[in-house]
Formats: C-alpha cells, structure tokens, sequence
DNA sequence: TAAATATATGAACGAATGTTCATACTTTTA
DNA sequence: TAAAAGTATGAACATTCGTTCATATATTTA
C-alpha cells in the first residue's frame, strides 16, 4: 500500500475548500442561501421569514459576503442580497436532494 | 417581494445538510477523505501520509464514521477504512474542482 | 432638520471544535 | 504467555463559532 502514489492537494486548496464548506456548515446559513436561490431578499425579509433578529442575519450576511458567496446593492434604505457564486449554490442544492432521497 | 411563495425546507433536513457539510469543513477531514478517494487506507498509512498524530486521525474517522461517511473492517491488528457514501464524495471533488479552477 | 426605518458592527458570552496526552483494548509475534 | 504493534477513547485545553445586546451609520419621510 506504501508503494501507491498518491495525489496531493496543495494547501491552499485545502484551506478554499474547507472555508467554503465551511460556510454551508450551519443551519442558519444554508437556510439563508436556500431562501436566496429563490429570489433576492433584503435583510429583514430574511429575518422575518427565518424568524431570526436583524443582527443574526446581518452577521452571516457579512460572513458570507466576505466569501463572496453572496452580493449586496443598496435599495433606498434597505440592502438586497442575492448570491453570488453560482457554483456554490449548485452544490448546496445536490447536498440538498441527497438528503431528501435518503 | 413579499406576497412570493416560499419553498421551505422542513428543519431536520436542514440539519442534516449542515451536518453533512460540517463533516468537509475541515482541512483535515478534507485531506482524509482525499486520500480515501484514491485508496483504502489503515489509520497509520493516513498518520504517516498526512503527518499527524494517530490520535488525531483516530478521532476525524470516528466522526466521520459515526455520520457514515466512511467505514472500517478489520485486517489484522490493523483498520481499514474507505468512503461510504459516493455522493458526499461526489461533492467534495467537485468543490476541489470549483477551488482548483478560479 | 428631526424622527423613523433599515442595516452594520463591536463586545461579550456560552457552546462547540480539533488537537494532544495518557491509557485502554485487541491482535499478532517471539 | 508476555511483549509488541495498531487503534480507540476520555479528559483537558485553547480556539473558534453563532447569537445577543447595545449602538453607530445611512437613507427616507414628516
């Protein structure tokens, strides 16, 4: 078995990977990110629909846009985020039906 | 914005694919799991492979074991685990693949 | 321009996490 | 059967995490 030649993952890649998993790691952000694969929502949307404080889904909102996996525009006074890595997403749908169909 | 219909996700399913996602959210795991990916390996061969500790290896199986992400059979005074579950396997090359290509 | 509305942000706190250390358990070998 | 080898496991520890609370910032409205 020692004989086997393995292929290795830099570093780096290692560390992107896990902060990107990282970051679907949590109930309430998989339920931010499943509600913004529906449509664009400002902040307080989010929290009434998830019933969860401003300042909850303010500071995962900041987590998740520093990751760039989701984006912001300002609307008069609101903020309307949507996500913004198209990859991520599609991911996290087929983690998704993988646990539906089990 | 407010009058849209929602698709909700019920909360255990939720937690199962934070769960899920937690369990590749970890460089380590990360690295682990890779390699399993390449070959069946006994809880030395990753020690020795990823530099780190028997006990750290031992601790990440069993976690990983007890979601079912992984399993083990006896070889001697040895254990060898493998992946047990193709679609969370399937996803993590795929977010290797994402990381790899940006 | 003062009040109201929407959001951001920093500090604080308890809970969870990953590793290390020591040791127990199981199988093989001498 | 005693020693060696491979692995599991529990306690302890520092670190990280997610939320709350209080408050600051920015925009709109009266």
């Amino acid at each position: 078995m020692d004989e086997k030649n393995h292929h290795f993952l830099n570093e780096e890649t290692v560390e992107d990977v896990a902060t990107k998993f990282k970051a679907l790691a949590d109930p309430t952000r998989v339920k931010i990110l499943y509600l913004l694969t529906q449509e664009e929502c400002s902040v307080g949307h989010i929290a009434e629909v998830l019933q969860m404080t401003q300042s909850a889904v303010s500071h995962q909102l900041s987590y998740l846009k520093q990751l760039r996996l989701v984006k912001s525009r300002r609307v008069g006074q609101s903020f309307i985020y949507r996500y913004d890595d198209e990859h991520v997403i599609e991911i996290l749908k087929q983690m998704i039906r993988h646990s539906l169909h089990d």
